[in-house]
Order: C-alpha cells, then sequence, then structure tokens
DNA sequence: GCTATTTTTCCTGCTT
DNA sequence: CAAGCAGGAAAAATAG
C-alpha cells in the first residue's frame, strides 16, 4: 500500500520536522521512508553499535518481532562484530528470528556502497552520548531515532524485490505474533528513553531510578509518534492528551507543576535499570 | 460484526 | 502572550 517515494522523503522530513504541528495532513507522508537515512555511515561492518541498534528496531517493526524474542543484549556489539557473526550466531543469538537478521544483513552488505547524502549537518554518532549539544533548532532527527515503523524493510536493493519474508518461514510462532512491542504510547516514550544514547534530546530521564523524565522535544516526540501510527496530523497536545489518562491506569504518575514531566506508574514496566 | 480498550480530536478553562 | 496542563465528550482505532 504504501509506495516509499524515497527521495522526496529526505525533504518532507525537514519539512515535517520544522513544521510546528499545525500541518493538516498535508505534509507527512505516510509510511515510512526507507531505511536509509538511519545508517549514517553506510556499510553495516561499520555501524556503531547504536546504528546496528538502530537496524535491529528496523527489524523488529518491520517484522513484527516481538521484542520478548528479540534479546537485545545479544547484540550489543558495533557493525565490525556483527558482520562477523555466522549464521549460526545469528540463530543462537535471536533464535528464528536470526534467521531473518541474518539474511536482511546480508542483503544490506551486498548492496551499494552508501548512500551518505544524507544529512549535511550530520551529527557523529559519538556525539550522541547524553551530550546533546543541540540548540533549540529543530533537527531531522528522525534519521537517529525513530524506533519505528517503515512499510518496507531498508534492504536497498530494488533487484531482489522481497527475498526475505517467504523465503525463509520465519514467521514461525516468534516472529509475527499479535502486535508485539510497544504498540501503545507509553511504551514508545519507553522505548526511546530505554537506549539514551541514540535519543539525541527528545525525552530525558529526570529520575532514572524513579522514573521520572520530560520531553525535550515534545512536538518532535509526538511526530515521531505520529509517524509510527501513521498519523502525521499528530500533536503533542493530542499526545498529552493520551499522556493523561494514563495518570488514572497508574501507568503514569502525575508530577505537579513541571512542565513536560512526567513520571512512570505501577502499572508501567519495562523501563528500570534491571529488572524484568 | 461486536465489545472493550486505547488513542485521537476538540474544547473550555486554568496555570506557568 | 505562548505553551502546558486538566479533563470531559465523543469519534476513531485496535485488540481479541
Amino acid at each position: 500500500m504504501t509506495s516509499a517515494t524515497t527521495s522526496t522523503l529526505d525533504s518532507q522530513l525537514f519539512t515535517t520536522w520544522s513544521l510546528n504541528s499545525y500541518s493538516d495532513g498535508s505534509v507527512v507522508v505516510p509510511g515510512g521512508y526507507s531505511g536509509r537515512l538511519w545508517t549514517g555511515e553506510c556499510q553495516p561492518q561499520f555501524w556503531s553499535k547504536y546504528q546496528v541498534w538502530e537496524w535491529l528496531q528496523q527489524m523488529m517493526d518491520v517484522y513484527q518481532i516481538d521484542a520478548s524474542s528479540m534479546p537485545l543484549h545479544n547484540f550489543d556489539v558495533d557493525g565490525g562484530q556483527l558482520c562477523s557473526m555466522s549464521y549460526q550466531d545469528f540463530l543462537h543469538a535471536a533464535g528464528n528470528v536470526g534467521t531473518v537478521l541474518y539474511h536482511s544483513l546480508a542483503e544490506l552488505r551486498l548492496t551499494d556502497p552508501c548512500q551518505s547524502e544524507s544529512v549535511h549537518h550530520d551529527v557523529k554518532p559519538t556525539e550522541f552520548d547524553f551530550s546533546c549539544p543541540y540548540p533549540d533548532t529543530v533537527y531531522p532527527s528522525a534519521d537517529v531515532c525513530d524506533p519505528s515503523f517503515t512499510s518496507l524493510p531498508p534492504l536497498g536493493s530494488p533487484s531482489s524485490s522481497r527475498t526475505d519474508t517467504k523465503k525463509s518461514h520465519i514467521r514461525t510462532d516468534q516472529v509475527k505474533k499479535h502486535n508485539p512491542r510497544g504498540s501503545h504510547l507509553w511504551e514508545f516514550i519507553r522505548d526511546i528513553l530505554l537506549y539514551p544514547e541514540r535519543n539525541p534530546g527528545l525525552i530525558k530521564w529526570e529520575d532514572r531510578t524513579e522514573g521520572v523524565f520530560r520531553f525535550l522535544k515534545s512536538e518532535a516526540v509526538a511526530q515521531l509518534w505520529g509517524r509510527r501510527k501513521n498519523n502525521s496530523s499528530m500533536t503533542y497536545e493530542k499526545l498529552s492528551r493520551a499522556m493523561r489518562y494514563y495518570y488514572k491506569r497508574e501507568i503514569l504518575e502525575r508530577v505537579d507543576g513541571r512542565r513536560l514531566v512526567y513520571k512512570f506508574g505501577r502499572n508501567a514496566r519495562g523501563w528500570r535499570e534491571q529488572e524484568t
């Protein structure tokens, strides 16, 4: 359904991010961009850990892989290490899902050098660590932080249309469950929070152990959420309404006075440092 | 298709 | 003033 007209998307991404939210459906393209943007370097071999992570997110989204069957900790490696993993290693690290990952990665490695025409104001992966010295200007953070949703697998090769999905019958009870990983807003927020090194100042922990966090770029997060839900007219105003509904369910706790600050409640799970 | 949740939209009023 | 926060209502999406 969604055709990815990649070329124009870049610019539209910019538009999206710089528009202040009142873009009544006229701007943002539904669907997604091809997985190119998030690949700062081109070759998987040169990916940083966070790029590997990004790739994994893409895979999970594209193939609807359940987070529970995708042990991210087994992939705390950089591109070089990732590429040196054998098929067996993948199976080991991710079970059946490993098959998909392995093949997808293989695809990627075959495809061309790179795009590298990403963003002129490119930020090096190394600078993502916490610091995030971004001013107030809106930047196209989608390329580095979109934890989600693409309708196409990021296999930039037109040659092999879709060697993936069916080739290996990956939809063994692990893949393609229901609506696996965070399909809920609070989970989406949580996931952004969980990996600060890849979160370029969108949301920030205020108190990690207490589960207090703050939106730094409310509209940007809203846009991201909108992208996830394929809703181009999402705004922080609306997103926050949904957040407020969480109070009653105790997924979030109210935090007085402080703007853009929320706190996970007893019914929110999976956000703590180490815990189930 | 139906039901129960969740989220999205919109809105009025209040607070920072 | 602009941007957030609060919730109520009701429509739209989703999950099952």
